[in-house]
DNA sequence: AAAAAGCGTTGACATTTATCAACGCTTTTT
DNA sequence: AAAAAGCGTTGATAAATGTCAACGCTTTTT
């Protein structure tokens, strides 16, 4: 269970982690199981937790007044999934994170993740890695929104994330696109040709 | 010039900088001017700096196949202006960032701010803050953008950066939410009743 | 002082996307 | 085995947003 963490933290650092570090990791992250369709987060709860999903999928969405899902982010294994702001302001989350598939998390509190930041060097480096990649992620996703038509930002979609399509049924594409899935089922149409 | 971001720092950070500390900043950080309409980064060069504004106003956007300017970020004073994407990449940027009002920025390449981050703990810190702020405030903005009418979406960007409202002029601010300048116009129009 | 460029607005119209309802098909629940 | 729920698609129509052209006004350039 823990050997898919360690793995990832050595693949996404310079340094190996030691021993300790390793011990330290193991008894810090605490294993979990989410089952299909059931919450890690529940919208007006304050995230109390990162979680490292080792197998399985998730989403994280919000819900407007109109009762309409909006899917911010999806999640499979390898992926850390939380609330940050909610987990840094310690606010209630507006979103909403389920499991889609049967899922089976490594967690840990912020205070604990800070802790190993400042303890093992690795870690700290992995994580900003992380911070690095997710602001590039998020930026390309954002200038895709705002400049591209429906069409264009799934086409992206299917060059940036290939493993979703197969993952994720159509219409969370479509609500983490920002369109309606029929709209979704339309573009795919015209497209094939 | 160098007072401006020190205090910044001291703002952002729990342990005030140091006098040794405050010196390689000031020593590490280079002033430069963009005047306005001038290129801080051009789309195709590869992003060499970091800018911390100390005065003025600038932008950052793409350019699409028809040629259309597209905002992805506004900055003002106390901002910190670059494509982290290309500069952490060393890539080509997609982007241009220009000055919108003659601006003064403190510049530092991207291998001075690790060592900093390295040496300084609190520029280390804040950093992380800085990090995590950005982290937070794209979230939002990717959910108003997927979630919300180009009418809510403008309301909760007067709501959230109204100094941004009296800098930029109106057609900055319709790109930044990925309308046209029409519908801001119609919009705002609208929301005056 | 005159000319040019930039900005915001408006109207007419086109295009994109959303909404609502219905249908076949598959998967899940009973 | 039957019933229900979920998924993707399609059609008809509505709503949101984009496009293009024109206009007054202000600011900048000449």
């Amino acid at each position: 269970m823990h050997k898919t963490l360690l793995d990832y933290i050595n693949q996404h650092t310079t340094l190996p982690l030691t021993r300790e570090e390793e011990a330290l990791v193991e008894t810090t992250f605490q294993p979990k199981k989410v089952r299909k369709k059931q919450y890690f987060l529940q919208e007006g709860d304050v995230c109390k937790y990162v979680g490292f999903i080792v197998k399985g999928a998730m989403r994280q969405y919000s819900v407007d007044e109109k009762g309409v899902e909006h899917i911010v982010h999806l999640f499979i294994e390898n992926w850390w999934a939380s609330d940050r702001e909610s987990a840094l302001m310690l606010t209630p989350s507006k979103y909403n994170i389920d499991a889609w598939e049967d899922t089976e998390l490594l967690i840990a509190t912020i205070a604990d993740m800070v802790d190993m930041m400042e303890k093992i060097p690795s870690f700290g480096q992995m994580t900003r890695l992380m911070d690095n990649r997710n602001a590039i992620a998020s930026q390309r996703r954002l200038n895709s929104t705002i400049s591209n038509t429906a069409e264009k930002r799934y086409e992206e979609f299917v060059d940036s994330h290939p493993q979703f399509i197969q993952r994720f049924p159509q219409h969370f594409i479509a609500s983490f696109l920002g369109i309606t899935k029929e709209t979704l089922s339309r573009v795919r149409k015209q497209a094939m040709k």
